[in-house]
DNA sequence: ATTGCTGCAAACCTTTTGCAAGAAT
DNA sequence: ATTCTTGCAAAAGGTTTGCAGCAAT
């Protein structure tokens, strides 16, 4: 099921509508399609997925004014972009960030919660002053099930 | 200076020919200077840096060959390459296999021990049953250096 | 009235692929 | 003699860009 996010409530868009007003940005009819798809659907949408869903929603939007306003509002701060490195990145709104386990196996996404990492990331600030973003690259290995089928 | 690598003692290229064969490969010249230039220069070369690289070795060895070389060499597990979300991939021996902390910041690249991983590994195998390749992907975060930078 | 944003089309960059000739085994 | 590889050229896939007109503020 297409999970409920906050966002698809009116008053959250608005918000988001403030932010981008905030950074001297408009809200255009593309801009807020976008923003719709990336609420409503469950994450993970890919730019061309996001093309697709708003071309359903509304024909006539260009591809390359898509993958515009996907670069204006992570520059905003209102979605974020995740790379897998071995599919397009993809996209979800900022609120609903959370780290990704990707299968090399079966390309499967695993959402992990934050706390996995915090001793991790602890090590890495205080071993190299790297500060971790574990949302923003996606985290590969394989999954129990892909392991399974292995000879 | 150039990080003097146990792989570019004749005696190891030997045993890298060795497995290219026993995997039925051949040992062709593009694949020798691939793996010479990825042996001898420090790491974290993408394929276009290699590509570069061979054409001042050996004029005339095309660019669609190395990628294919590259790959094959992946395949039989002499190199590994690793996805950093921003830039193109980057490849390296695999003996020389590590994890990597990317800053998004300046792009500096920061090799650290897979012992930092440990307790991370550990919980992901444990609470998700995914067994996590800390050296597929690179991980992002910013460098001590750009965060002093930051207003 | 500004000037940010859009659509269109073309460009780009990295990587992949088809194919016939060439070379490693 | 096989059949794995190569070079060339063309294609593909995802993303970016130039430009003139349009629209949000």
């Amino acid at each position: 099921m297409p999970v409920a996010t906050a966002a698809t409530d009116p008053a959250q868009l608005a918000l988001i509508y403030q932010r981008i007003r905030a950074e001297g940005g408009r809200v255009t009819a593309p801009k807020r399609l976008v923003i719709e798809t990336v609420a409503d659907e469950t994450d993970h949408l890919t730019a061309e997925a996001i093309v697709a869903r708003v071309e359903a929603r509304a024909p006539g939007v260009a591809r390359s004014t898509i993958y515009r306003v996907l670069q204006s509002l992570a520059d905003v701060g209102v979605i974020e972009h995740v790379h897998n490195g071995r599919d397009p990145a993809f996209y979800h709104l900022h609120e609903l960030s959370h780290a990704h386990l990707v299968c090399t196996g079966c390309g499967s996404i695993v959402d992990v919660d934050d706390a996995l990492f915090d001793e991790f990331r602890g090590n890495a600030e205080r071993r190299y002053g790297f500060t971790v973003d574990v949302h923003h690259g996606a985290i590969f290995g394989r999954c129990a099930s892909c392991r399974a089928h292995d000879s």
